[in-house]
DNA sequence: GGAAATGTTTGATCTAAATCAAAAACAATT
DNA sequence: AATTGTTTTTGATTTAGATCAAACATTTCC
């Protein structure tokens, strides 16, 4: 900062006490940032940068070098593994205080890309490396996110592995729904921000299957189907049951 | 450490220059354990301690209280979920130097058991993480390590999501080879510390498509049946193709 | 507003893997 | 060595979900 000779006392003031980008972030409260004191915020303002990215932009390939590591401040990111032919998986659902990406030097292990407007903050790793050396709370505050984000990923082999469509499907509706909570938003009626092809490559289904089983849902009463993408639970216990 | 009054120099000199148990460690370069330096070494081996189990035993269950880390030494440990009525899942076969538990309170997420007879130093994780505040080497290695264990858990739900039989034990058949080459062992022929049934619960099929899938890769001359548990690889290009 | 493109639903048929069944191989115990 | 229990293999049948096909709904864009 470069203050000039001759400046009034109220612009001076005003520069110094300039909020930061994270100290006026919203999201802060539900991403790995919370870790960090008020007085830390400035500094860590500077080690990364916001980016925007529309709909259907690649964020990054899994061939990329990975130089990167992502934090979603609005919108919602779809990560999938791309197999050979033609056929994908996605890994996941991104939400607001998500993050992604990777710290290792190498290869990324998923595309990422966006659905719908996306804004988020990119850390190059060297530069959150660095940060990490200097405040290690936010080293065990990573390490526990990632803790979790592996728990979660182990949770999905068993709905890829054993669970039946319905199953599937049921559990798929249940944890947005607990995701849209999670960061305040309201947990019903649910939003769905991606199409049924994602859904199905998603729960390992197919476009029809996932469809099938949302007719089922509606009929029985359990959901009510406001449109293609916004699901009103009726019943939560009886979809929680089906989720097993 | 007692010292007597009286103690011959010779003694003394014992006492003091002994071995910890990590330094005797051979399978530490390939655990989590390597980030520390030699003079580290005592310290760490006074916050775990050793502990055996035979094949077959619960080491923890997934409703137990989480209170450790466990780290393997010798043997093989599987770590699965229940799901219901007695649908399995089974989220990892572990091999000396992979660690497992949880860092955080809570329940654990998985059960464990060992397969064969099995060897592991436990870590409480209130010791674990006060030795963390002090050697912050530790916590970017448990990072390091959790963030590639959730890679291979990321990949793991596109063998379960997209891979039709055949592939899947393919890539199973790879992995277990890549696996014992990572720590040193030979890889090929395998060894296969589980039964049947633990590979069809791993990769979501039944025990008798295992079966017909390993007869397939016998007739197609991919693979040696030395006996049901060991396999010698005669052509890893065909394997590799078919594990996409 | 209408055409084109994109996304969703429903029906008919097919198939990979599950299930059911039984024999064979192997290991453990007396 | 015979008995018992466990694990693996192979065959016959069934089925959940994939694939194929077509209509329908919704969004996009001149």
């Amino acid at each position: 900062m470069i203050i000039y000779f001759g400046m009034q006392s109220a612009q001076l003031n005003k520069e110094f006490n300039k909020k930061s980008r994270c100290s006026e972030c919203n999201i802060r409260p539900y991403s790995f940032c919370r870790c960090l004191q008020e007085e830390n915020l400035k500094e860590f303002s500077n080690i990364s940068s916001d980016k925007k990215f529309q709909d259907k932009a690649n964020i990054f390939l899994q061939q990329d070098d990975a130089k990167n590591i992502y934090n979603i401040t609005e919108g919602n990111v779809k990560i999938y593994q791309l197999i050979d032919d033609g056929r994908i998986q996605i890994i996941g659902f991104l939400y607001p205080g998500d993050f992604f990406g990777s710290y290792k030097n190498g290869k990324y292990n998923y595309c990422a890309e966006a659905i719908g407007d996306v804004r988020v903050c990119v850390f190059e790793q060297k530069k959150l490396d660095e940060y990490i050396d200097k405040n290690m709370v936010l080293a065990k505050e990573l390490l526990n996110q990632t803790s979790h984000e592996l728990t979660l990923a182990q949770d999905r082999m068993g709905v890829l592995g054993k669970l039946d469509a319905t199953e599937r499907l049921a559990k798929f509706l249940m944890n947005i729904s607990e995701q849209r909570k999670r960061i305040g938003w309201q947990n019903n009626p649910i939003s769905l921000p991606m199409i049924r092809q994602d859904i199905a490559d998603y729960l390992g289904l197919t476009i029809e299957t996932v469809s099938r089983e949302v007719s089922k849902l509606k009929t029985s009463n359990i959901v009510k189907v406001l449109s293609s993408k916004q699901i009103y639970i009726n019943d939560f216990n009886k979809l929680s049951n089906l989720s097993k």
